[in-house]
DNA sequence: ACCAATAGTGAGACATTGTGTCAATACTGA
DNA sequence: TCAGTATTGACACAATGTCTCACTATTGGT
C-alpha cells in the first residue's frame, strides 16, 4: 500500500476547545454546540447544513445560534484547520472534519464519502511555476472526484 | 524555462460557433453575445459579472439577456472546454477563457492575474489513489494561488 | 469572587447567487 | 418555406452568504 491514505487520527471537542484558546479564541457556548455537531460529520457538510441541524430540535430548551454565527464558527475553524474547505462535484463549498496538517480530499460523486490523504504532488511544481512566472505562491486546492466502492455500477461479469 | 506555463493559442467567436455546432447546439444571438462578451476578459469573471454587463448598455436597443440563459450557457461553455470553471482564492466560483484541453491556473490573489498552465501533476497520485481506495476517479480540481509580480510588496532592500 | 474591557452573539434585513417554470420565440434541417 | 423543437426571458423563488448593532458572556486581572 502507498502512503497516500491517510487513517484520520479522531480529534475531540476538547482538543478543539484547546486549539481555540491558543488562538486566542474564546470557548463560548455557540461554539462548543457547532464543534459538537460538526465532530458528528465523517463527510463534507455545508453551512447550511449546520444551521439546519442546530435550529432547535424538538427540545425546546436550546436557543438558536444565528446563522452568521455558524458562518464565523466554521471560518475560524477551517483557519485553524480543524476543517478543510472542500468543494464538492457540483461546485459547492463545504467543509470536512480533519485532523490538522495538509490535507486533499478524494470525494465520492454519488454518495460524498471522503478520504483524506497527504500526499501532495504540487511541491515539485510549484518550484517550475515560480521560476517561470515571479509569482509568489501561498496557497492551492487540489480535490480529487470519483465513485466509491459501493457506488460503482456493478460490472457485468457474464 | 520548464514546460509549465502555457502562451494561450487566441480562441476567436467563429471558432467557438464552430465547436457550439459540433456539440449540437444551435447558434443563437444571445449566445454570441454571451461568447463576445466572454471573449473580453483575460482574467476569471463570475457569472453575475456578465450578467451585469450584458445588461442593456446606453444603448437602449439591445434586448436583455436573461439571467438564466447567462448561467446555463456559461455551464455550456465550460463543459465544451471553451471555458474552465474555477475557484477564486476567497471561495467563489468563476470561468476563465481557456484553449481547449486539461489546464489548471496560477492566479493572484490580489488582482486576478491569471496564467494557465497545463502540467498536470496528478497522474501518479491518482494511480496510488486507485490502488488504495478502490474509487473510480473520474475528475480533479487544482488551483493555485499566489500574488503576482506587479503585486508583490516591494522587498526593503537596505 | 468581582469587574471592566471587549470578544462574541443573534435577529433579521439585506445582498448575492443560482434554479425552475412556462408561454412565446427563433433556429435548423428537410 | 415550414414544422418541429431547442432556446429564450421574465419572474418567482430558493439557497447561500454578508452586515449591522444593541445586547451578552467570557476572560484576565485584581
Ligand atoms: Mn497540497
Ligand atoms: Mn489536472
Ligand atoms: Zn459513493
Ligand atoms: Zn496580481
Amino acid at each position: 500500500m502507498s502512503q497516500s491514505v491517510t487513517t484520520p487520527e479522531p480529534i475531540t471537542a476538547s482538543h478543539i476547545r484547546t486549539i481555540l484558546s491558543q488562538h486566542g479564541y474564546r470557548i463560548t457556548s455557540p461554539r462548543q454546540r457547532i464543534v459538537e455537531q460538526a465532530l458528528l460529520h465523517d463527510r463534507p457538510f455545508t453551512a447550511e447544513q449546520l444551521v439546519a441541524e442546530l435550529r432547535n430540535h424538538e427540545d425546546g430548551s436550546e436557543s438558536n445560534i444565528g446563522r452568521a454565527t455558524i458562518y464565523r464558527t466554521l471560518e475560524i475553524l477551517a483557519s485553524m484547520d480543524v476543517l478543510s474547505r472542500v468543494i464538492q462535484p457540483g461546485g459547492h463549498a463545504a467543509y470536512v472534519v480533519d485532523a490538522p496538517g495538509h490535507r486533499h480530499h478524494l470525494v465520492c460523486s454519488q454518495c460524498s464519502a471522503t478520504v483524506a490523504f497527504t500526499s501532495c504532488p504540487i511541491d515539485e511544481l510549484v518550484q517550475d511555476l515560480i521560476a517561470d512566472t515571479q509569482f509568489q505562491i501561498h496557497d492551492h486546492m487540489l480535490e480529487v472526484f470519483g465513485l466509491c466502492p459501493e457506488c460503482q455500477p456493478p460490472t457485468n461479469g457474464t
